[in-house]
DNA sequence: CTGAAAGCGCTTACAG
DNA sequence: CTGAAAGCGCTTACAG
């Protein structure tokens, strides 16, 4: 039963005072402290011959940090149907946690609500990491004006509107300018974009990237927001219509819509092109893989960490064009976006 | 820029000391102590006016449990290979967790060499958490050893051997039986168990299951252990052996197996039939889904949690009836495992 | 070159 | 009923 083994313990065994052990274990040389190699050798053995390790908690109170990154997610992170969206980014942070040599503490405590964490629910063990790194697809600004306020070391996951906070997230404007871009290019005349309104900065920025599209090519794109009518309304109009081409805000509108206008006898991609605003990694319709973009939440993950280490280690703080990073996502060709001739 | 508020800052304001401020805070009603609600609704409102949270790193060196559970894997659990293994098990630490209003400390930090994780190396954070959940197919018994002598809560996923290790696992041994008994029952005359040798318990009590059935029904069972032989001298043997069913004993082997077997013509389950033991949840060969097993991986996570929770609450050591437990899993039909008669 | 001391923010006997 | 004090294990100026 070898109880908790302290620096006190270990100054006694090496003859030495318990504030020595803390130098020497600390490596800390200042310049009027020079501790002989033998003495440190000394205590070096003691350690060993102990297993001691150090009380994270004492250290940490004793103002060092932790190597701890707090990671609130505003939904269940580890659920299978979170995996979609959380998995590339959990273990992009593993994997830098890992180089960083982190641990990571995952603020499970604070209860779900409505389908959502609140992150100042009470004790938060907040404190307790050096640092946070933000996860979900909908954040509370509130929220993220009192981190910034409390000065506590953080970073968004996804472009934020809120001032001073940092974050690493997509350029969904170049992305999806260049994914319409690429429609127009295949001869479609016309398109219509169906999404989820603007209820975050993502769905704002690919909006703008519709926007910037338009502004360029001839091909003239109808907004269809499906937060205002049923998707079965939509999938009628599109039939209807006579366009050739559709561009999702994401996979499963994108899944939900072909399948409805499977229903209604319009065939993706033979009389109908689908590409995705969004990640299409594992996503097909009928055995066609989508078309649309791939973005790399793995390495958005890490940069998030980069990041987060910059604002727990820096004295002063960084600039803004350091903290606030926005990473390029590719198209993919997939199997649902072709050229509308091909069908005529 | 609220700098971090403590109780003193509280107690200043409420007019009290800051003794006063933990023991209202923690709603300490000792014989001696009695305190006007006057006075607490006093330190409640300044409590609330500061947005005042107690530093969780002093607490936790004051002695107090800190509802913060540690989880420690032996290979990266959030990587996309390791989630068929890990994500259930994930899944319900998290569904647990919520429930108890604790959060998870992953021990990322612990740098994976020759694909494992050492627990020891150098400043473990392990003492941060209150308790520590184990995963892991292969985990080291010296490290399981030292953990049970310096008295470290604990609680390993997956049956074991060393003395005094809580675990929560699967009754491996009654469900491999009765899988087996299912083979014997469709009228085979005689099975192949393709295992991996046996480096885990969870192999060894397979092994008891093999023997169970085998010592009450008239089904001989060869054993083939791949980790003596490659996978294609398995199939080779199997083929030419004329046996009519296998037991794999995990699905990433069988579905290896009839890769094999299929490349030398031999069809599943037409002309063999196939079980795994172990889960089968998404697996399939040629579009055929896996027979073989469920097992409550979700469940056992939450299990794990409420033994430990005992272990970390309980004054006295809990008995071993209760620190050692064994989850049933099931056997599921799926469509690899059939009468031999279908066939001739 | 090393030891004694203060302090991090909290909890809990112990005096008043 | 409340305040002053010790202690949790550590870090870091500050004296020797």
């Amino acid at each position: 039963m070898g109880r908790k083994v302290t620096q006190r313990e270990i100054a006694r065994i090496a003859g030495v005072s318990q504030a020595t052990v803390s130098l020497v274990l600390n490596d800390r040389d200042f310049s009027n402290v020079r501790i002989p190699e033998a003495t440190r050798e000394r205590v070096r053995r003691a350690i060993e011959q102990t297993a001691y390790v150090a009380d994270p908690a004492a250290r940490r109170l004793a103002g060092l940090d932790n190597k701890i990154i707090g990671v609130f997610t505003y939904e269940p992170a580890l659920s299978h149907e979170s995996m979609d969206f959380y998995g590339p980014l959990l273990n992009g942070l593993e994997q830098g946690a890992e180089r960083l040599g982190c641990d990571l503490l995952f603020f499970t405590s604070s209860p779900v609500v409505d389908g959502k964490r609140r992150m100042f629910d009470k004790r938060t063990r907040l404190r307790l990491a050096d640092g946070c790194i933000l996860l979900g697809q909908e954040m509370d600004g509130d929220e993220l004006r009192k981190l910034v306020d409390e000065g506590v070391p953080f970073v968004a996951v996804g472009r934020r509107d809120e001032p001073d906070v940092p974050y690493v997230g997509i350029d969904y404007r170049t992305l999806v300018a260049e994914l319409v871009d690429s429609v127009a290019e295949l001869g479609h005349r016309g398109a219509a974009y169906v999404h989820l309104g603007r209820t975050s900065p993502s769905s704002v920025d690919r909006l703008a990237g519709i926007e910037q599209a338009r502004s360029r090519s001839a091909m003239p794109v109808t907004l269809i927001d499906v937060s205002q009518q049923p998707l079965p309304a939509v999938a009628e109009t599109i039939a209807a219509s006579g366009l050739t081409a559709v561009v999702a805000q994401d996979s499963f509108v994108a899944e939900a819509l072909a399948h409805e206008l499977g229903e209604r006898g319009v065939s993706v991609p033979r009389e109908i092109s689908l590409a995705v605003a969004g990640e299409v990694e594992g996503h097909a319709v009928a055995g066609h893989r989508l078309s649309g973009c791939h973005l790399p939440r793995i390495e958005i993950a890490g940069e998030a960490l980069a990041v987060l280490q910059q604002l727990i280690g820096g004295a002063e703080p960084p600039s803004d064009v350091d903290t606030r990073v926005l990473l390029s996502g590719s198209v993919v060709p997939g199997e649902t976006l072709v050229r509308p001739e091909a069908v005529r």
